[in-house]
DNA sequence: TATTGTTATACTCTATAACTATA
DNA sequence: TATAGTTATAGAGTATAACAATA
C-alpha cells in the first residue's frame, strides 16, 4: 500500500487512437487492398474485378445478382462489366428463361486470368505477412474471420 | 504408404479469395472504419478528423507538418482545418517565426470533442470484437500491429 | 527562388433518377 | 406494374496546377 491513491482506474486503454484495434485494422485493410489492386494492376484487373470474376466462375449469375452478392450498384456492375468484355475475360449472354438478363460467362481467357490473378494475390497475401511465422497467420486469419463474421458483412 | 499419390502438392493456399487473409483484412478495415464514422457522425466528425484533432492536440504543428504526417495532400487539410473552426473545435493562429504557416490550437471544445470522440471509438472497438476473449484482443492487436509495422505505413 | 496556405479544377468512385426492353 | 440492364447525372473524396504572401 505504498500508492498514494487507491482509487486510480485499473489502466485505462490505450490512449493514442493510432494504437486502437479499429484504426490499425483500418489501416491495415487499405494497405491490404491497395497492395491487391497493384499486383493486378499488370492483368487490367483491380481486387473488386477479381472477386466478381470469381463469383461469375462459380456459378452463371446475372449482373443483378452478382451486384447483390457484392453489395454494389446495378450500374457500377455494368462498368465491372464492360471491362471483362474489353478485355475479352467474360461475355455477356442472354438468359433464354428470361430475356432481360445477361447471364455473364467467363471466356478461356478470363479463366486463365482468374488463375493468374489468384497466384498474384496470394502472393502479395505472403508478403504482406512476412513478419508473422505460419503459426501467427493462421491465427490472424482465424481472429479476423471471427471478428468479420460477427459483424454480417457482405465479402465484395 | 496407403495414398495412391506422393506427388500431391502439400494443401493448396485457401482457394475462394473471400476466405483469403488480405480479402478479410480489407472488408475487416472498411467496417471498422465506417464504424468509426458513424459514432463519431453526432459529434460532426469523422475518423480522419479525430486522429488530426489528436495529432494536432499533442504538440504544435502546421497545415502542412499535419499532412505530411497523415499522408494526405495540404489542400486536403485546408478543408480538414476548415471543418475543426466551423464547428469552433481549433483555430489557425499565425506562426511567429514563420509568418507563412498556421498552428493548429486545438479550444477547449476541441479538446472536449477529442475526449468524447476517443470514448465512442473505444466504444466502437469493443463493441467490433465482441466476438473475441481478452486474450484473443490483445492477440489480434498485436499481431495487426506487427504486420502494419512491416508495412513503414502512415498511420492516418 | 522556395515554401505555406489557398483556390479552382479535374479525376475517381459510387450512387440516384430516368429510360428501354422485357416480364 | 415490376424488373434487368443501361445511360446521364450528381455527390463524395482526393489530387494537381496556379496564385498570393512570406521566407
Amino acid at each position: 500500500m505504498h500508492a498514494p491513491s487507491d482509487t486510480v482506474p485499473p489502466a485505462d486503454p490505450p490512449r493514442a487512437l493510432g494504437d486502437g484495434v479499429g484504426f490499425v485494422l483500418a489501416e491495415l485493410g487499405k494497405v491490404a487492398l491497395a497492395r491487391g489492386d497493384q499486383v493486378l494492376a499488370p492483368l487490367g484487373l483491380t481486387a473488386k474485378h477479381l472477386r466478381v470474376l470469381e463469383l461469375a466462375a462459380a456459378e452463371p449469375l446475372s449482373q443483378q445478382q452478382l451486384s447483390l452478392r457484392c453489395g454494389v450498384d446495378r450500374t457500377t456492375m455494368v462498368a465491372l462489366v464492360d471491362d471483362f468484355e474489353r478485355l475479352g475475360l467474360a461475355e455477356r449472354r442472354r438468359d433464354p428463361a428470361d430475356r432481360r438478363r445477361y447471364v455473364v460467362a467467363l471466356t478461356d481467357a478470363g479463366r486463365q486470368a482468374l488463375d493468374a490473378g489468384r497466384d498474384a494475390i496470394a502472393r502479395a497475401e505472403d508478403e504482406l505477412l512476412a513478419a508473422l511465422d505460419d503459426a501467427e497467420r493462421a491465427q490472424l486469419r482465424e481472429l479476423a474471420h471471427r471478428v468479420l463474421g460477427g459483424t454480417g458483412t457482405i465479402v465484395c
